[in-house]
DNA sequence: AAGCGTAATGTTATACAGTATCATTTGCAG
DNA sequence: CTGCAAATGATACTGTATAACATTACGCTT
């Protein structure tokens, strides 16, 4: 599998990018978003964002919690669900319901949907930003007088990589 | 909102189709699945998928769990959850993962993926049979190499009898 | 700089969802 | 009727998420 031209925002699946300016840039976005929306990034929210930004797999809550808790953090649950609840807020993380768990969004800043693709082998997830499939659902469902709030779109299989190594 | 011509296969929206029937309906064919591959639809297997047949509104296990103790079936929490994984392996039920609940399947004996309508204010859920988005999805996924094994795809919102009423 | 209101965090407890494990019973093929 | 496999019973536990209330920190006004 090729290396992406830009290293800084690769594919999920792409396992050689350069991550550690990818989670920077990622940061930096968050700092400028939240300073214009006059919204707080305080340290333990921060912390999670970097968290969650440094595998490119959706942690779950308590991982999370366990993390922050060997920083010296609080480590209680309504910590990192606080922190969460504000990073879905600002529209810095997104939720993957079949996981229970959490992942930074790749395109900050401009409301949107996250249609994922979920490796059942390495774990990752990737989101797909797909305009002609959120136009294709929508087709479907005004047809049928529905109003759509929110989706829900998480399809799991196998990465290229992952499927390449099974093949062997 | 005009009734349905088929009472026993209406919408899950329409309020005022012929229920009773529907879930009569509904259990001959989970009778006639099983037996064709040789699967035992048991008392409490079947008293589950009538429970979430009878609401059109997906149910979560301990909801179901509390009907059934209510019924004098056994009330510990393997039993429900051992009956509805039968009814997902038998392709009558669906799980809604953004619910952590179940609904009966609309089109037993095919195999699919459901794909949902989720009314957010009276909790009515639709299946939504749609080839044509299970192939725009297809295609979008298999240009990235991915190889998709199973879907979540969960719309929520506002079904059109709620949307007319929070309009007035 | 002091005081004040709001936002954020701390703390405890509990609700809700799902699974592991092992014992017991039931249904059925031989 | 016997012996195996499938189904159920029973207990305990793991994991996920929130309610409720106390306390602290921040930033604005005066």
């Amino acid at each position: 599998m090729a290396i992406s031209a830009d290293p800084a925002n690769a594919s999920a699946f792409e396992k050689n990018h350069d991550h550690g300016r990818c989670i920077h840039n990622a940061m930096e976005r968050a700092l400028r978003l939240c300073k214009q929306n006059g919204a707080r990034l305080t340290p333990v929210r921060q912390r999670v964002l970097e968290l969650i930004w440094q595998s490119h797999r959706p942690l779950g809550a308590y991982q999370l919690l366990e993390q922050l808790s060997k920083e010296g953090f609080n480590s209680a649950p309504p910590t990192v669900y606080r922190a969460l609840e504000f990073l879905l807020e600002q529209g810095l993380a997104h939720r993957i319901t079949s996981l229970n768990a959490f992942i930074g969004c790749s395109h900050p800043g401009c409301r949107h949907q996250g249609y994922f693709l979920i490796c059942r082998s390495c774990g990752s997830a990737e989101e797909l930003p797909s305009e002609s499939l959120a136009e294709s659902l929508r087709q479907q469902v005004s047809q049928r007088g529905f109003l759509v709030e929110s989706e829900t779109v998480e399809l799991s299989g196998l990465c290229p990589d992952c499927r390449e190594q099974e093949s062997h």
